[in-house]
Parts: structure tokens; sequence; C-alpha cells
DNA sequence: GTGAGATAAAAGTCTGACTTTTTGGGTCTG
DNA sequence: CAGACCCAAAAAGTCAGACTTTTATCTCAC
């Protein structure tokens, strides 16, 4: 998973965009290029693409005579995939889970009742498959092949909906409910009630019945919500 | 709007995003940097951060020994406001406005039920103030100072949803908007119905009514989507 | 045909010099 | 004392050139 060798402009990211995301560098505060660059031990020029990347993400702006100024968190592109995974390893964990865990109920049922109505044959085999596997692993604490499962789930009906702002957050899904079956009730099997629910789904999409899809998909959101609030503060 | 100022990377940036984002390079297109450098007469130091933009954008992939190959669309980082603006300005444009309008139908009725429990009086005052603007210019062709006050409307409602993911979609239904006013129906007066509902949503929202505000917000956004339906094939 | 090694192409890195913008202060004037 | 103006320094921005590293491909012996 960690390429240590992906470019050194890559590992100043990795070392900078954690900081920052984290709060370490407060909103307002001025970091100087060719200070960073000695700090990290790398040419101006590494330096300088570090900080294009990080200013593509609205992290920090860049500003001649006065330097690069860090954003305040309003400002950042909270989409950017490698923003969400340096947030997901920070501090405010929680308050991300809990914001994507809202997002996904606002998408995911549209994209599930769309789905119902754009799914191919193929894609609704491999849907009824995934929800056949989530039961099958769902006792017994294999939570990891239910994870696996899980995952492949939500990403196909995202897929299906034939959406590519939609398709393009199954990512996001994935590392909320990864987040969740690392960070949380490890111990525990899933609820039986959401084991259900994705059956149903799978086959309210394979019937084409796009409302009831949409509806307990809602069911399933609205459950992980409700998880949270349960297990965090 | 245009500042043709910041930056000499920046500039390079406004003109290959665009054109790989409309498909002049295909996927799997090979560019070198020196090349690319010498076509708009930069420097390598400068061609190579709009290259690890690029790249960070999921847009084009740089390998050693290959060069900087053009990635399939369905890799990009399709919800960094740049790609969104690149790809609204080119040739699928109509495609791109509809997939938007999918998104706000998804997350602005769940927006707006959160604002109804969250929103602070100022908030609600605001958005009272944009519901009595659009009622007062949505007669007699006054189309851009009724979508100012759009605008502002659906923005404020993002953000008092106080989901910072909601939020930072305020400006990608800003350029939605602005798409459909200037690009579609800009010699008809804005939909009666419509009008009506922005101001009971913004009534539902200051009565604390979530469910309400929700109901109406998907009907706004339902309307949207046929709007397109029936405007554009 | 297959594997090992040579080759070269392209990205990656570093350095140093130069340019441009911007800010903050100092000065001059009213 | 206030305000306008100018100057100098600071930091980003740009450029050119040399060097390193990776790696796809080609060659050649087996």
């Amino acid at each position: 998973m960690t390429t240590t060798a992906r470019g050194l402009h890559a590992r100043v990211l990795d070392a900078l965009g954690p900081a920052i995301t984290a709060g370490e560098y407060p909103p307002g505060c001025v970091l100087r290029t060719d200070e960073l660059a000695q700090r990290f031990e790398v040419s101006r020029s590494v330096m300088r693409e570090a900080v294009r990347v990080l200013e593509s993400m609205h992290l920090v702006a860049s500003r001649r005579r006065v330097g690069v100024t860090v954003r305040p968190a309003a400002e950042w592109d909270v989409y950017d995939p490698q923003v969400i995974r340096w947030r997901l390893a920070g501090r405010d964990r929680p308050r991300q889970l809990r914001s994507l865990t809202v997002l996904r109920s606002a998408v995911e049922p549209v994209a599930a009742g769309l789905a119902a109505r754009r799914a191919s044959a193929g894609q609704c085999a491999e849907l009824t498959e995934c929800a056949l596997g989530m039961v099958a692993t769902s006792r017994g604490h294999q939570l990891e092949a239910y994870l696996v499962h899980d995952i492949a789930f939500h990403r196909i009906v995202l897929n299906a909906s034939g959406n590519e702002m939609f398709a393009r957050l199954g990512d996001v899904v994935a590392e909320v409910l990864a987040g969740r079956t690392h960070h949380q009730v490890m111990f525990a099997d899933p609820d039986p009630a959401a084991v259900t629910l994705h059956v149903q789904v799978a086959a309210a999409i394979r019937e084409g019945d796009g409302a009831r899809a949409e509806e307990l998909t809602r069911e399933i959101t609205v459950g992980a919500l409700h998880e949270l609030d349960v297990l965090a503060p």
C-alpha cells in the first residue's frame, strides 16, 4: 500500500498534506518555499511542485513577496481523494466519517433508484452475488470478508447508476465502510437487519423497482448514521 | 473573470486542461514534457509543475521512460472544481450538466432537511430575503438578477446544512444554475411554480420543518431534471 | 524461443542565476 | 500630523543546463 519511491515530491506531499489537514499549521500561517525545501532536504524545484499540488487542492495559496499561506479548512477541496485520505488518517477522523456518511445517505438511495432502471444483467448478477456473500460472512466474526462484499456491493450500485459523479464516490464509500469496520465495532457481527436490507436492495434492482431500491437503501444509510450516533459522540 | 497573469503554469493548465477533458488527447495518448514545454514556450520547470497538477487531478499519469499518458475519463477527479469548469466549457457540456443536476437532486433535498434543523436565525433571514428577491425578479426578463438570488439561495441552504461536503457543492450548483440560464431558456421567465417552491422552502426551514423542506426541495430538483429532459436530448 | 545484458529515452533532480511582483517603510510635502 | 510617493528588500516565479534514475526495448548468445 505504501509506495516509498514514487518521487520526492510525493513524499513531501505525504508529509505536508496530513500536517496541514490535521491543522498543525493554522489557517493564515505562512510558510516559505525555500525553508520547506531545506526542512525536507529537497531542491526548490521539488518543493515547488509539491506546493503547486497543495495549491490545486486549495490547501494553500502562494503569493509573491508573502509566501505560501495555509487556507482555512472551509476552502479545501474536500472531495479530493487524497485530501479525504489525509483527513481520515488524522485527528478529526470521527467528524470526517460523519460528514461522509451524511453524504452517503443523500447519494446512495438516489443512485440505487437509478441503478434499478439502468443496471445491466451482469451488474445485477454481481450485486446478487455480493449480497449472498454478505449473508454468508455475516456471522462468526468474518468481518474482513464481509467488508469486502459490502464495499463491492455499494461500488456496483454506484457504478450501475450510470452517473459519473456517483460512480466516483465508490472510493469514498469504501473508505467509510473500511473505517467503520476497523475503528468501531470490530468485535460484533454486522447488524442482521442491514444484511437483509442489502439482499432486498439487490432484488429490487434486479426487478427494476427503483422506488423500492431507493427506499431500502435509505434504510441502510439511515442505519449507518444511527450507528454513528450511538457509537460516536 | 479571466485573470491572465496568475503565473505561467496556470496559463499552461488553462490550455492543457480543457484540451484533455474535451477528449482532444484520447486516453492512453502519450505526451512528452519537453515537447509540451516547447509547444507552450515555457521552461521545463513550469511545464513540470503543470503536469504535476494534472497528475494530482488524475487526468494524466507520468511514468519514467514512457512519458505523460492521458488517463481514461472514468479515473478523472470529477469533483475538482477546475475539472468541472473545464468540462462545462467543453464539448460534452450537456452530459456534464445532466450528471451534475442528478447530483443536485440527491444532495440538495437532504441538505435542506438538515438546514431546517440547523440554520441560524441569520441564515433564515438571508434565505427569506433571497426567496423574496427571486419573486421580485421572476418576471420581465430580469434573468440575471434572478440568477443571482437563485444561486445565493441554494448556497445558503447548502451551507446551513452544517455538512462540509454539502457546503463545498455551492460552487458546483452555482455553475449549473448559471449554465442553465446562459445556455438554454435565456428568453423565457423562470417557472412560477419553482419560484413558489423556493419561497415555501425558505418558510419550511425557518419553521424547522425538515421533512417538508426536504420534500419541497426534491420537487425543485425534480423540476430541474425535467427541464433538462425537455430541453436537451 | 528465451533469458541476460546493453542501450537509450524520458522523467526526475539539483543548482545557480535572473526577473517580477508586492509590501512595508521611509521620506517628502501639504 | 496626514497623505502621497518612492525605494529597497523579500519572496515567489522563471529559466537554462547538467546530471541521475528508472525502465522499455532491442540485441545477442545460448
